[in-house]
DNA sequence: CGGCTTTGACCTGCGC
DNA sequence: GCGCAGGTCAAAGCCG
């Protein structure tokens, strides 16, 4: 309990090529995975401590049973969380939900859930972790994920498979002094230094590209690679049987961004 | 019974 | 300095 305006991070608008205002403003936050934070052009509201963002879009399925009436819904991911407030979001029709990892006592992990004003379609969660943090390990909590789907179901009635952008932010990596209990897992939020090739860990990820003939695409990468944008995005479609190949990536580190710039280089994945 | 969701209110930070 | 927006907490209610 931090009092009524707790730890907050900025989420202040900047540019982003890719999406409108709001996403703009995840996005913006979203410094490059590579460890270039920009420099948030206005602090944190609250966040002192750096934390680590990353922005995921991820397409709306219809979800059935759904008991959450909140308009975004995180993606089923393999960690619980905790809805602890949702708020209207200015500019956006859609409101945004705030969770709380519940997988660990100890868990900073937070996260955001508001579908995107470009595409309806899209739910845009940014994963907010405190610096080299650990994230609770892949803990399957049918509740929250089911019910985050569910809420997503709810909000949108088009499972049109959507492209999947994720977008990664690191924040300013401050000598982790925190002993948090959510690396019992053993999934630790490294710093944006750690970026990581797609091994066996990632595997999934490989064959999610060859196997389901998962197309990433990164319309950010693109912006990036011009321009070396901060924002780390990779759009791929997913259909309900990728569903379950995404639905694997909550067993990787949400820290982790996969990403492929160029054809010759395999999904690359970065952990924050 | 426990856990989670929902809603309202409060606080912090930024912009003007 | 004031207002706006965003973010978080707390209490109540509901569901599993």
């Amino acid at each position: 309990m931090d009092g009524g305006g707790s730890s907050s991070s900025s989420f202040r608008k900047v540019r982003n090529p890719f999406v409108t205002d709001q996403e703009l403003e995840e996005s913006d936050n979203v410094s490059s995975v590579t460890g270039a934070e920009s420099p948030p052009p206005s602090t944190t509201k609250k966040g002192k401590r750096s934390m680590q963002k990353r922005v995921v879009s991820v397409p709306i399925k219809d979800v059935e049973g759904s008991r959450l009436k909140g308009e975004g819904a995180p993606p089923s991911d393999s960690w619980a969380w905790r809805k602890y407030g949702q708020k209207p979001i200015k500019g956006s029709p859609y409101p945004r939900g705030y969770y709380r990892c519940s997988s660990s006592k100890g868990c900073p992990a937070r996260k955001q859930v508001e579908r995107s004003r470009v595409n309806p379609t899209m739910l845009v969660i940014t994963y907010s972790c405190e610096h080299n943090h650990a994230w609770p390990a892949s803990r399957h909590n049918n509740t929250s994920a089911k019910q985050a789907a569910a809420a997503a179901g709810e909000a949108s009635e088009s499972p049109t498979k959507s492209t999947t952008a994720v977008k990664h932010e690191p924040s300013t990596s401050q000598p982790d002094t925190e002993p948090d209990s959510g690396m019992e897992d053993g999934f630790a939020c490294l710093t944006e230094d750690s970026i990581l090739t797609t091994g066996d860990e990632f595997a999934w990820f490989g064959e999610m590209e060859t196997t389901s003939s998962t197309v990433l695409e990164s319309p950010l990468f693109s912006e990036r690679d011009n321009s070396e944008a901060d924002d780390t995005a990779v759009i791929f479609p997913m259909r309900e049987e990728d569903e379950s190949l995404f639905a694997d990536l909550g067993e990787l580190p949400e820290c982790s961004f996969v990403f492929r710039h160029q054809r010759n280089v395999g999904p690359q994945v970065g952990i924050c």
